[in-house]
RNA sequence: GUCCCCUUCGUCUAGAGGCCUAGGACACGUCCCUUUCACGGACGCGACACGGGUUCGAAUCCCGUAGGGGACGCCA
């Protein structure tokens, strides 16, 4: 059986880490099965629904490397298909009338938690009389729908939860037509779920509750539930809901602003809460090998963002000039060559940081001029060109002999005169790049 | 309030009655390497939430307590 998975999310906003984790081991999920992945934007919600986000969503996406499947799906293209799975549910009575306001709703699951009862909803509807419906109609009053559930217990073998059982009694019958007609999520994404063959939901265990509904939903419509994943939502630091530093992020923000690797993000997301160590891998191809439900916790992971810093930092230690270099050359330093590259990248926490030591090699740098009798006595010293890897030891060989400096004494005052820093990539390598005449300028003040 | 889930080193976790003097990864510490940072290497620190049971024996099973997460929308 060929898996079909699918990421479905709502284009109310940009999509965050939580969003992303999900988008993320769906795919991994649907890659390693060698199956299908959709994306479906659900954008039943016309008031808040923006193909801005859509936009944005896909950008997202394609920069983290998740690829879809043929075209996106749009819901609110699909309105014919709700239309006659409607009509169906209406007929043989799933689906029913109700005529209570949103502040009448809101009134009788008041009371209900007042008198510590779950806010189930009463099914008030279903006993109106004629006359009382005419009355409503009247009034100008139109219904909205609900499905009624089936008083049976619903059981279902989760992926990652193992067996889920829910009594139908303690679950309200979902409305799934709105008073102004258009149909909601719920109706929605069973009927996608149904045509485009979904075999995998894969999903927030915040939906744990709507998925007891729709099973009964997908039965109600002649079709076989798919399998169901809930992934434990990731919590913060502090054990709350994500909503700080970059778990509040969108992907937008963590590569403009934060200026992370996809795969700095990727490697956390795909393994946090789960059995496998968190590594730097510069693929996909390990994520997509190892993965598989089983090795995810059922408990919510606390989530570190500086652990995305770190990977950010390795990736970039370990990277190749060949992948750097369009990078380099997007940002404008289509100067840095293989070398200049292979001696700053240990000092890189950040892709932007290598401006800084592009700065400190080619740019103007304000040093204290401590030391200045040393610092003056070196620059005597300094080997003629040209100057390659050996140079400095040369140098520094030669000084020591006529100074009697050594050690820190001997190399620190040079590393500041040079750069203006007390830390920085290996001198021998970067003083080629200084190059003979801007060393000796330093070296002067 | 009701229902569901969770609780092992700082963090993510392994662990499904004796294999556990509880294993790994990251973080942290010390040392080695080193002019610095980083890398690499070695070693180390460090946990079964609490209280009762069951059992010859419990991190593992049961009950309770506490703490955390989720759900209970004419949102998705």
């Amino acid at each position: 059986m060929t898996i079909r998975t699918r990421f479905a999310p709502s284009p109310t906003g940009a999509i965050h880490v939580g969003n992303l984790r999900t988008a993320l081991i769906t795919w991994l999920f649907a890659r390693h099965h060698g199956g299908h992945y959709l994306l479906r934007i659900d954008d039943t919600d016309v008031e808040r629904s923006k193909d801005v986000f859509t936009d944005a969503i896909m950008a997202g996406l394609t920069w983290m490397g998740i690829n879809w499947d043929g075209d996106k799906v749009h819901q609110r293209d699909r309105m014919d298909a709700y239309a006659k799975v409607i009509a169906d549910l209406k007929a043989n009575g799933r689906l029913y009338p109700c005529y209570e306001t949103a502040d009448e709703l809101a009134l009788k699951r008041k009371s209900l938690l007042a008198r510590s009862l779950p806010p189930v909803y009463d099914r008030a509807a279903l006993s109106l009389t004629d006359t009382q419906i005419k009355a409503y109609e009247a009034e100008g009053r139109k219904p909205h729908w609900r499905f009624k559930l089936n008083d049976t217990p619903i059981v279902w073998n989760d992926l990652i939860r193992g067996e889920v059982k829910f009594d139908g009694k303690l679950l309200s019958d979902p409305v799934l037509i709105r008073e102004d007609g258009t149909p909601l999520y719920h109706l929605c994404s069973v009927i996608d779920d149904i045509d485009f063959e979904i075999t995998h939901i894969v999903r927030g265990e915040d939906h744990v509750t709507n998925t007891a509904t729709h099973i009964q939903m997908f039965e109600a419509m002649g079709a076989t539930p798919p399998q169901f994943a809930h992934l434990p939502l990731v919590s913060d630091a502090e054990g709350g809901k994500l909503s700080k530093r970059l778990g509040s992020l969108s992907v937008q923000e963590l590569r403009e602003t934060e200026d992370l690797e996809p795969m700095a993000i990727a490697n956390v997301l795909a393994r946090l809460g789960t059995a496998d160590p968190i590594e730097a891998y510069d693929s996909y191809e390990p994520l997509i090998t190892a993965f598989d439900f089983s090795k995810f916790s059922r408990g919510s992971p606390k989530f570190d963002p500086d652990e995305m810093v770190r990977l950010n930092a390795k990736l970039l230690h370990d990277m190749p000039f060949a992948k750097a270099q369009p990078r380099l050359n997007a940002m404008g330093l289509t100067q840095v060559d293989a070398m200049f590259w292979d001696t700053v990248k240990p000092n890189l926490e950040r892709m932007r940081d290598i401006k800084d030591w592009w700065n400190v090699v080619n740019g103007p740098i304000t040093g204290t001029a401590q030391d200045a009798d040393f610092i003056g006595a070196a620059a005597t010293l300094l080997p003629p060109a040209p100057w390659d890897a050996t140079t400095w030891k040369q140098w520094t060989d030669t000084v020591k002999e006529k100074t009697g400096r050594k050690g820190k004494d001997l190399f620190m005052p040079l590393r500041q005169a040079l750069t203006g820093m007390d830390h920085g990539p290996e001198l021998a390598t970067l003083l080629p790049l200084l190059g003979p005449e801007r060393t000796q300028k330093r070296l002067k003040g």
